[in-house]
RNA sequence: GCCCCUGUCGUCUAGCUUGGUCUAGGACAUCGCGUUCUCAGCGCGGGAACCCGGGUUCAAAUCCCGGCGGGGGCACCA
């Protein structure tokens, strides 16, 4: 495979905005150049004059830059290669093996024999000729169907390696056999299984949350996308993994590793199920990595609310240190953290550890009001308020008679990093108001 | 209906080419225990699959045949 100069492509058609499944067919196609030192191209297959959406190609283009995916050429458009695409029935017409068929071109296919080819991921795959029919290469609007046009295209722009979906799979004799008419090479072929819904179908834009930007506005990190899409339908041999070490075990790859890694060969065959628990957990993995400075540029990125817009970015950081170990979608954060930007509403009901009374409650919080105010702003760090707190509950049986009405006057939450790290964010200030203003409405009116 | 592809835990999969080392491995999810003020995390542990039926063979998840299931295609869509 040195020898030759590999070039692939990604022919998507501008019909709606990138989803799942043309990522990951557009990532192979990807990994797959980008591994043989060849060409990745882009080719937009805009034939079908009624179906085009608007903003749809732009959607694909945009979703394939941030994934880092580059293409070395293109976009192509095929609507700009009409006169040729004309040529070529025109030469079909000439030889015979087309004919007019009102004011479109059909091709004719031979109805017997058998027609086999060998695809790289399935194998020898045989058809019989007799279940394809004449077929429309060029249309009455003048347009050609993708049929010819992206036959023609792969074979002008040398494409060595056509990587797309299995639904083709029934149409390669007609594909082949437009190869003999022209005389021309066949690439060689590899045909992906489908990505299926969890009801066991194609996967369709319809779908609704399936469009690649919407896990990305979704809070999704591309980096959690794109390595959950390359293991739908693929997975790296055990021994050719050891380079990753215990990495392999985690799953977790990064682009470089795939190109080393991949291998087209070992792509499934049968269809994979789009499952997001998975894709949660791995996106979990890839925040937890990240620096909050990072994390904050893709919360602002993605457009998420966090905070207000008069917050400090080191003041965000601080915040986004904290919870970013606790949850798995950037979308999480504002309401995750919603009580570091206003005073938390909550039931005081929420205030009791356990069986604590009412009156065990306020002298709780009235024990952690006089800690705090006893200490200087400057003692607010979590070490010390740690340690602080923590040899004032040695008194008690239970560390949460303390701490738990604490982080809940904090919070407002039931679940909730440490009250030592809050207020160490919050403030001498701020923390003795929120213990103040909890012991305020335990009182009775 | 016809044709094609496909079938290992709930999900993604390793293993299948070169049958035995597979009482089928990993990851996610799930359940339990521990750490612990809560959550998350982390550590430990549990349950969970070779679609079915025939062969071949000393031996089959692995090879062969037949069923059945799932998906896709059969457009002047791609």
């Amino acid at each position: 495979m040195s020898n030759i100069h590999v070039r692939t492509r990604f022919a998507p058609s501008p019909t709606g905005f990138l989803h799942v499944g043309g990522l990951r067919t557009a990532l192979y196609n990807y990994l797959f150049a980008r591994q043989n030192g060849g060409q990745f191209i882009l080719r937009v297959e805009d034939t079908d004059r009624t179906r085009i959406v608007e903003g749809a190609e732009e959607n694909i283009i945009e979703t394939l830059r941030i994934f880092g995916l580059d293409f070395d050429e293109g976009p192509v458009r095929q609507s700009e290669h009409l006169e040729r695409y004309k040529e070529c029935a025109k030469e079909l017409l000439a030889k015979g093996v087309a004919y007019e068929d009102g004011d479109a071109v059909r091709f004719k296919m031979l109805k017997d024999g058998i027609t086999s080819f060998t695809d790289i991921i399935h194998g020898e795959i045989r058809i019989e000729n007799k279940t394809q029919e004449d077929f429309v290469i060029l249309k009455s609007d003048g347009f050609p169907t993708y049929n010819l046009a992206h036959l023609v295209d792969d074979h002008d722009m040398a494409i060595t390696h056509v990587i797309r979906g299995d639904e083709f799979i029934s149409s390669m004799p007609k594909y082949i056999a437009l190869h003999k008419a022209f005389s021309w090479e066949l690439p060689q072929y590899a045909h992906l299984p489908l990505i299926l819904d969890k009801n066991r179908a194609k996967l369709s834009k319809r779908e609704g949350e399936m469009a690649v930007k919407d896990f990305l506005d979704d809070g999704y990190l591309k980096e959690a996308i794109l390595n959950f899409a390359a293991l739908l339908g693929w997975h790296p041999a055990p021994e050719q993994s050891s380079v990753l070490g215990k990495l392999l075990e985690k799953e977790i790859f990064s682009k470089e590793e795939l190109i080393k890694e991949f291998k087209l060969e070992r792509v499934q065959k049968a269809g994979a199920i789009f499952d997001t628990a998975k894709l949660d957990w791995m996106n979990g993995e890839y925040i937890r990595k990240k620096s909050p400075r990072e994390l904050l540029e893709r919360i602002m990125e993605a457009g998420l609310p966090l905070g207000s817009p008069a917050s400090k970015p080191e003041y965000l950081e601080k915040i986004i240190a904290l919870e970013q170990f606790r949850l798995k979608k950037l979308s999480e954060f504002p309401e995750k953290t919603n009580y570091f930007f206003k005073e938390p509403e909550y039931n005081t009901a929420l205030l009791k550890w356990k069986n604590m009374s009412d009156a065990e409650i306020k002298k709780s919080l009235e024990i952690s009001k006089n800690i705090l105010e006893s200490l200087g702003a400057q003692d607010f760090t979590k070490e010390n308020l740690e340690k602080i707190f923590l040899d004032k509950a040695e008194d008690l049986k239970d560390r949460g008679e303390l701490l738990w009405p604490l982080r809940v006057a904090l919070t407002g939450k039931k679940a909730s990093p440490s009250p030592f790290e809050i207020m160490e964010i919050l403030g001498k200030d701020k923390s003795i108001a929120r213990v103040a203003s909890a012991l305020n409405m335990l009182k009775p009116h």
